[in-house]
DNA sequence: ATTATAATTATGTATAGACATAACAAATGT
DNA sequence: ACATTTGTTATGTCTATACATAATTATAAT
């Protein structure tokens, strides 16, 4: 009968091992046999816990050759996507939003592009305030393909919000999501009550469902938004 | 004998069934074991597939209850922190950097608090301006904190930048990152060849090992930048 | 009726042993 | 000298079995 190790503990330490430098960047650790007959355990035990440290970055992996501390840890920073509803009722704030328009319309050549459609494809065209505690956060923006979308058209979308029919009813594949900076409009301004030509936070994301463009959606932030997260 | 499946297949077979609204969101999938009769395979192969499938966040697994379709499936994106000369180099360009600035001085209170530090400690305060091809893309400024990093007043910032020396050198244990918008400054317009009040891209970054923090620092980006990647 | 205790059950993780696969090294044939 | 084949090795994954753990349900004690 062995000593159980859990593949938590090997993880931890030999994490430490990496952080207080005794295994330098670039250094080749022990193979997982040797590592599990230090450990007293099994070798899968020992890849468990190798395997989570190779998926946080910290070490490389090949075949035949052996683990890696890596040179250049990778780092990484994970953002929940959340439901803005969710998002404002989490932090204690009413929640209201205000469809400010909607239209059966041709895309604009630069959202055709971005969503790989035909330039013959009427699209839906919804525009959405988001509020907490009635005070305006974001300025939806989103085009919605009703070829992958049926009956799209029909939704009332004062009831419920883009995003969450969206979250409830079509699930995607894939997806892209950028973040930029951007000056707000004479028209934006007014939304927020700013000043023309504050500087804003843009979300932009495209989903797919494998080749075919669901939606594409600006979310324009009022000035002075941050979004934070932890480093992993 | 029996038939050999590897996880993947099951993970992309059950992801299907989601994807495809075989299994609504709420729905009780079955469990492991009777997962394993249908594929043919051992438990322990079933259950990698599902822990892949919770870890994208389309399950909710419970012990003694099973695994759940997420009803609210989160979604998230995940950025890679590179280093900025080789984010420049792998897109083709040129990378060079400026030291601008770099002082030994009490930093102003709301970096104090940032860094969680006493309001009488010297930090290391540096600036560098980060070029593409001779065209500055990204101003830099930074705090260094003197008692986690022992001789930083003697390193030679002109010939490596410190971000890449502190990659080499302290490995963090954990550390936060934040997104905004910022208005161009008179002097952050002159070093982009930018106009004033033009809506820049920031990023804000503190590291820590332990308790300690090591180094908080500000990355005006150029006016235009996007960030870009994919969701998970 | 309420509370404490035990049984049940699905997931979580451990084990040893086997084969699969990728990458490198050595041996071989031309 | 070169390309091709063969062997070796560390990781990747699978199997079967076992025990651990958390959550729920059933049972017993008060």
């Amino acid at each position: 009968m062995t000593t159980r190790k859990s593949w938590q503990s090997i993880h931890d330490e030999l994490r430490r091992r990496i952080v207080d430098g005794i295994w330098q960047p670039g250094d080749l650790i022990p193979a997982e046999e040797q590592l599990a007959a230090e450990f007293q355990c099994a070798r899968a035990t020992v890849n468990r816990a190798l395997r989570g440290l190779a998926d946080s970055g910290l070490l490389n992996r090949r075949r035949r050759v052996g683990s890696r501390v890596a040179t250049e840890p990778s780092r990484y920073a994970t953002l929940k996507i959340d439901i803005i509803r969710l998002e404002v009722e989490q932090r204690g704030a009413k929640y209201r939003h205000a469809l400010t328009e909607r239209a059966q319309v041709l895309a604009p050549e630069r959202v055709q592009y971005r969503m790989n459609l035909n330039d013959d494809t009427e699209l839906l065209y919804i525009c959405n305030l988001h509020m907490a505690d009635d005070r305006p956060i974001i300025y939806e923006e989103r085009w919605l393909n009703p070829v992958v979308l049926h009956g799209i058209f029909d939704v009332d979308f004062s009831a419920i919000s883009v995003n969450e029919w969206l979250v409830r009813n079509v699930m995607f594949t894939r997806g892209d999501i950028s973040f930029c900076a951007t000056n707000l409009t004479e028209r934006e301004a007014q939304l927020f009550a700013a000043d023309l030509g504050e500087a804003a936070f843009v979300i932009e994301r495209t989903t797919w469902q494998d080749e075919q463009c669901i939606t594409s959606v600006r979310l324009l932030h009022e000035p002075g938004f941050s979004m934070r997260t932890e480093l992993i």
